[in-house]
DNA sequence: ACCTGAACACCGTTCAAGT
DNA sequence: ACCTGAACACCGTTCAAGT
């Protein structure tokens, strides 16, 4: 609805990105892009070949948020895990856009930045480029995982929509047969949302890291 | 195009999971599953309610297909490393449809005692059930992303296709600048592609056991 | 009970045309 | 160079109707 903007890629992405947060990834149609701007729907094709290159480029964007930490001298482990964790916090306020990033991840400056960090620490550490390669690729995407799946997440609906929600899903687990799932209903508050948001994603992201590290300790096992 | 099935939820999910399987998610739309079915796209609504219970019925398909190990006395690490081989195996020839799962674990019978199982097996590790419930979470749907992300993964190519696409992927990375990407150019070959589909199955399991094992590890320095 | 046909309000994208 | 309008071949879904 925005009257004279000139039209560029930075626009065009932002725009379908706050559609996308807004209401999620269905809403994100080339006409209701150009309606956000004041603009015919074609309008965007002098910009982007189709809309997935639209996608791709609400993914650079948040590959782009991400506030790379400075290199410094503590262990890698810590430094993979602050890395990790301000990837986190790039992704966790557009959770429906997070998915897009996980298999875009090479293909825009921001995200091969990201990812040549990443394996820089790796390297660090004493991976070979290989193994390194493959760490880093599922470290990177299990950081999109943990915001698409967190559990109690609802990007569209309100505080008070996504409390009912919860509770009502909570209700769901705890209605299940305790016979058959003993393990689910007793755990379906954790199941149904997480006590912490911030706990969550040190939690989860602690694991990836102890996992690298697990294998880096059988790496030097093998090694000496 | 088959004439005469009676129409069930199993039929349906089924024929767009092969919908799915041949030509990706954008494939699966009412009219085209109706059709594979000589079978008008308005037949489906007496079995659906919309499009996205398809979608769960096929995710539902997917867990239905997973082969619990069964129960023995080996430690639990190596007991959780077969059950999320067994899951990535169910997963891995339907690429295109993996990534359904991810969400809908908890929504159907078969996730629901995939989920229970693995929980069983945190709980005899040791961990108490809100830290369960996470972990098990975390490692399902990290299988999950293991298959959506697998490298050179190409759904709807033949295995000549892919792999052009891959060398086509693999050349574009290593033509980056060597001054800004060093380690993703000397990586390229394993981002591009990996070099044995089972051994990057098996490694990205392990990391993901392995990141549970140090959790454990903590675990018990903190109760003894 | 189960399926059909016509219709509605949408899509992405092409193409020729405007300024 | 950048945007528009009309058109095409699709969508999901509703509703009244058929058998």
């Amino acid at each position: 609805m925005e009257p004279r903007k000139r039209l560029n890629k930075d626009v065009l992405a932002s725009t379908a990105l706050a559609v996308l947060d807004g209401d999620g990834l269905d809403a994100v149609t080339m006409r209701r892009v150009g309606q956000e701007l004041g603009v015919t729907p074609m309008a965007l094709y002098r910009h982007f070949r189709d809309k997935e290159q639209i996608l791709d480029a609400v993914a650079e964007l948040l590959l782009a948020e991400v506030h790379l930490p400075q290199p410094d001298e503590r262990p890698w482990e810590e430094q993979l895990k602050d890395l990790l964790l301000a990837f986190s916090a790039s992704l966790r306020p557009h959770a429906s856009a997070a998915g897009l990033v996980a298999t875009r991840i090479l293909a825009s400056e921001p995200g091969l930045t990201l990812a040549e960090r990443t394996l820089e620490l790796l390297d660090q550490a004493g991976f070979e480029v290989e193994q390194a390669a493959e760490i880093a690729g599922q470290a990177l995407c299990s950081v999109v995982t943990l915001v698409v799946t967190e559990p109690g997440r609802d990007p569209q609906a309100d505080a008070e929509a996504r409390e009912d929600a919860i509770r009502m899903r909570k209700a769901e687990l705890e209605a299940l047969s305790r016979k058959r799932y003993p393990r689910i209903v007793a755990a379906a508050g954790a199941l149904a949302s997480c006590a912490s948001e911030d706990v969550y994603y040190a939690r989860g992201i602690e694991l990836v890291v102890a996992g690298i590290s697990g294998a880096h300790t059988g790496l030097e096992r093998a090694t000496t």
